[in-house]
DNA sequence: AATTGTTTACGAATAATTTCACAAAAGGTA
DNA sequence: TACCTTTTGTGAAATTATTCGTAAACAATT
């Protein structure tokens, strides 16, 4: 173990990892090898050790991992053995889609402010939350201590939001809109889009390699 | 260009690219150079030759890309000039989350048939479409030709929900639940995990190397 | 206590991807 | 026409990620 930069894909295969572990967890297994995880998620056991080696030693060798522990240094790792508050600027379509989704507040991702321009949005409810006006966004990041602020606002507002999180004093950004944004060195961005998995099948439906 | 095996990185990339060139397209710019490419989408200037090189040329020397030429070419690579019918199995939160969200149709894929099995459920309407019963999809997979299926189901039945997509004839699925499905080698599966961007997001913002 | 069968941890080997660097092509200019 | 500037396309080099192969560790059994 030597950990100084992590791939990214090591870091999506564990959160991986750790949610087939949660199964396992209710299925009450306590023990498991890197080959059944890998079988279980699809991937080689040499990949699922290597991946667990950049943060060290969790498995007893001839036996395998305690799946509680191994899970819980899992979420440990990835961050997610506190509660994280989230901000959503934009409650159009895309934002209220993901404001109902309950996959974040599962995984400790708490979206405890929602904002958005339309008035007539604002004042409505979206999954127990009030839409208010964006005015109100530094004082809410700075009362709900908000430290991710997700972006789902049209495209041409995208950078202007950015901005105004990041001086209210956001930590880390995922922009859903199709825009590059621009933030400085130590705010953490990624940009998701979801059409992109679509896409991707779409084309290897249908790209059947010419020559 | 020999163009064997293309790297999933680089269809991803492709997918941003045509969409910056959608946006260019907007601002009437009609040639641009694969560095402005690059800056625009965050990515090295070779790495945007790189990618196009597996397809052909698209260029020219000293020149550039003409803007519509090559966004063009890149839809046809993707298999998005044309339209996709997808079924979407699973009106839950998610579910209905995704029906709602325009980006799918933006790229020409349409979901047409909605199913689920919760009676509260059925016959109400989901951005136009009926919400029907799961038996029904067989019939309308055939009578729509739907060639895409998503599985948002629970987890616990999203690998019958597969089985039978597979049955009605689907090429491709992509699977929102977080469970690894068995599917016979001619259908093409793509896992999506809503949250993992979140949770790369958490551990980029928690993890500070030890040691 | 010795033996056997597993399974991890990890360095080494291999494979895949990205970056580099430059010749070749095109357009513009004199 | 010759020359200059720009930018592509692409092998080669560098980097990064994955797989392989095996010693070491442990449990179970005799």
């Amino acid at each position: 173990m030597k950990a100084y930069k992590i791939p990214e894909a090591t870091v999506m295969r564990l959160s991986i990892y750790s949610r087939y572990l949660h199964q396992l967890m209710e299925e009450e297994i306590d023990t498991i090898a890197s080959g059944d995880i890998a079988r279980g998620v699809g991937v080689s056991s040499a990949q699922v050790r290597k991946d667990l080696a950049y943060f060290g030693e969790f498995g007893t060798r001839g036996v395998g991992y305690k799946v509680e522990e191994l899970y819980s240094h899992l979420m440990k790792i990835l961050g997610l053995d506190k509660r994280w508050s989230v901000i959503l600027v934009g409650a159009g379509k895309l934002g209220s889609a993901l404001a109902l989704y309950h996959g974040f507040l599962d995984r400790g991702f708490h979206i405890c402010t929602v904002l958005d321009i339309d008035e007539k949005l604002i004042g409505t409810k979206l999954n127990g939350v009030i839409i208010e006006n964006v005015d109100v966004m530094n004082a809410r990041i700075i009362e709900n201590n908000i430290e991710i602020g997700l972006v789902t606002v049209p495209a041409l507002s995208a950078q202007n939001v950015t901005d105004r999180l990041v001086e209210s004093g956001v930590s880390g950004i995922l922009n859903f809109t199709p825009r590059v944004l621009k933030v400085p060195n130590h705010i953490i961005l990624r940009n998701v889009d979801l059409s992109v998995n679509l896409e991707l099948l779409s084309f290897n439906l249908g790209y059947h390699y010419k020559r």
